[in-house]
DNA sequence: GTGAAAGCGCTAACAA
DNA sequence: TTGTTAGCGCTTTCAC
């Protein structure tokens, strides 16, 4: 592999020179640079950042480790780091957990040894122990979609509670009365504080929240098809669904149609989430809306303010975005369209 | 940022000694191993990678570039990659170029300075040139769902002629005689290739496929739309639309409802990709399946094949997949369920 | 405008 | 079993 070296000594200059020829810096004479250029394409040269990185002790990456990289909602979310990232002349690296706080824990080790200037977490449970161990504590972090309680980092969240809340809102407003909702795992702060948005909506309208409607489970597609399960085994069957994410509300799908129970007509279906892409199916999925691309770009805005040496020491901030409620057809909807932005 | 002779000094041994500690090598006393145990934890010692990698001239790390990180397809892809990657003891560094040249060309400078061990890369066209240029000729390449003509590196892809052939002789047999095919771009050889498949299918049947049926475009979202808007302003409306991706599938789907053509109804649409999830929506999908996840798993595999010193001068290789038509109920299907992989 | 020299943090070869 | 030394490829003073 060419090294500085090498084309210093093929353009008969010192390394340094190499080296400011090919930082384009300015105290170079025109006619030297047009040489070492040349030796530079000759040779095909490519700097070595990571000889730079140990030079400079930055390394212009940053990390983001998602959970799901199936989710819509995270994909969307990588979109809007990736592009935020670029404008402000940083990489990225991706990383996918897939929920599991052992692969989560060996991301962060290898993110840490690799000296990235900053990590985008979404944390896969409540434990900064084991954060705090992988990771290098100079290392700002950037927590996102969920907090850590007890963990002092900027945060990136939706407000799902309230999303939820208006969904429950209009579930009751179709007529439905047993409302069941599904899939978030317990030690995820989205499942406990979607739960409260729904009980608060219902309660408010005097409508009861049995527990045996409220199913916890993994946040993927098995854990939709399972909490549906027990919900038909049950003795009451529920009027409406509401899937702790997209991922879970196609499980439920899933096992509702293999039950033999259509959606709307039986059983109405909604979730939260960034929207799946389908678009024509019907029906279409009606959900409460996080904003991903807009969290991810203000995750890395965020981490951007800790890189400067201004921002090392400033108070943890909270991002804190709003949830849209977007109708679709799923929970027997039929004023289709006053609100079409699923497509 | 503590280092490795902060610790060594700490314990009172040579950097050596915590270097073999650290690494887990048997030539330490259990004593002295314990001792330097304690200083790591204490000091929160984290190995530099960048150093080590400095030193040892090889990253354990490497990079996978997709163009469409909403794609299932690709998604896929990337799961498979990842956990291949784990397998082998690697770390897999993620970029999507967004089906964007010069952002390609970006990534893999950032890549290539950084001096990954070897490269996944799905390339956004025919121009082997920018590759080359923003690369180490050191470094190996793995091309994964699409080849570059005239550029020598080993290739995973999936066999879509043949896989389109299959689906255009389903068409035709449940009846569509005008089908068209749409959204892919001239300069990616998958499209060509698809194409092929397609007209193979209607000239073995002796059906007609009119060049004004055939009709490239982006292979996103847009793609679709733009594709139908063209078709529908033609003479004669096709009776079915083979989209050349799921993205593209999706604009179609829009485009089709917006134009207030029914599907199946009216138009059957049928695509090419990984399934995107929904299960449970009329229609489902009738698609050919590409095997992302295994293709993903593949090209890491060759890749690490790559990385061994034997490795090095073999001749390129080529991995081809078959693709499979999973039979959903968006061409008119009536015989559902008797391929209900889609699920 | 250019070069010499030091050093980032680590590992590998060698010596003790 | 442990330590010493050199050097990976670069950037950064500091001279000239």
């Amino acid at each position: 592999m060419t090294s500085i070296e090498e084309v210093a000594r093929q353009a008969g200059v010192s390394p340094s020179t190499v080296s400011r020829v090919a930082r384009n810096q300015t105290n170079v004479s025109t006619v030297t640079r047009e040489r070492v250029q040349r030796v530079i394409t000759e040779l095909k040269y490519i700097p070595n950042a990571v000889a730079r990185g140990l030079k400079q002790a930055r390394s212009g990456l940053i990390a983001l480790l998602i959970t799901d990289i199936t989710s819509p909602f995270f994909t969307a979310v990588a979109r809007g780091a990736e592009d935020a990232a670029r404008e402000a002349g940083l990489s990225l690296l991706l990383g996918n957990s897939e929920e599991d706080s052992d692969l989560e824990a060996k991301y962060l080790r290898v993110i840490g040894e690799r000296r990235v200037d900053g990590v985008i977490l979404v944390p896969t449970n409540q434990a900064p122990n084991s954060l705090v161990r992988s990771l290098p504590p100079e290392i700002p972090i950037v927590l996102l979609d969920r907090s850590l309680p007890g963990f002092k980092a900027d945060v990136v969240r939706c407000d799902t509670r309230t999303g939820t809340f208006v969904l429950g809102q209009h579930l009751l407003g179709l007529g439905h009365r047993r409302i069941a909702i599904v899939g978030g795992m317990p030690n995820i702060p989205t499942w406990p504080e979607r739960v409260a948005g729904y009980q608060a909506a219902l309660r408010e309208s005097g409508v009861a929240a049995p527990p045996e409607f409220v199913i916890p489970g993994d946040y993927n597609r098995d854990g939709g098809t399972e909490a549906v399960r027990v919900l038909l085994a049950q003795g009451e069957r529920p009027d409406a669904i509401i899937a702790a994410n997209a991922q879970v509300a196609l499980g439920v799908l899933d096992e509702l149609v293999a039950a033999g129970c259509r959606v709307p007509e039986d059983v109405g279906v909604a979730t939260i989430d960034d929207p799946f892409p389908p678009s024509a199916f019907v029906p279409r999925l009606t959900l409460v809306e996080q904003p991903g691309y807009g969290m991810g770009e203000a995750a890395v805005q965020l981490l951007v303010a800790r890189l400067e040496p201004a921002g090392r020491a400033e108070p943890p901030r909270e991002v804190v975005f709003e949830a849209t409620l977007r109708i679709g057809t799923s929970c027997g909807e039929t004023t289709i369209g006053h609100d079409d932005v699923m497509r």
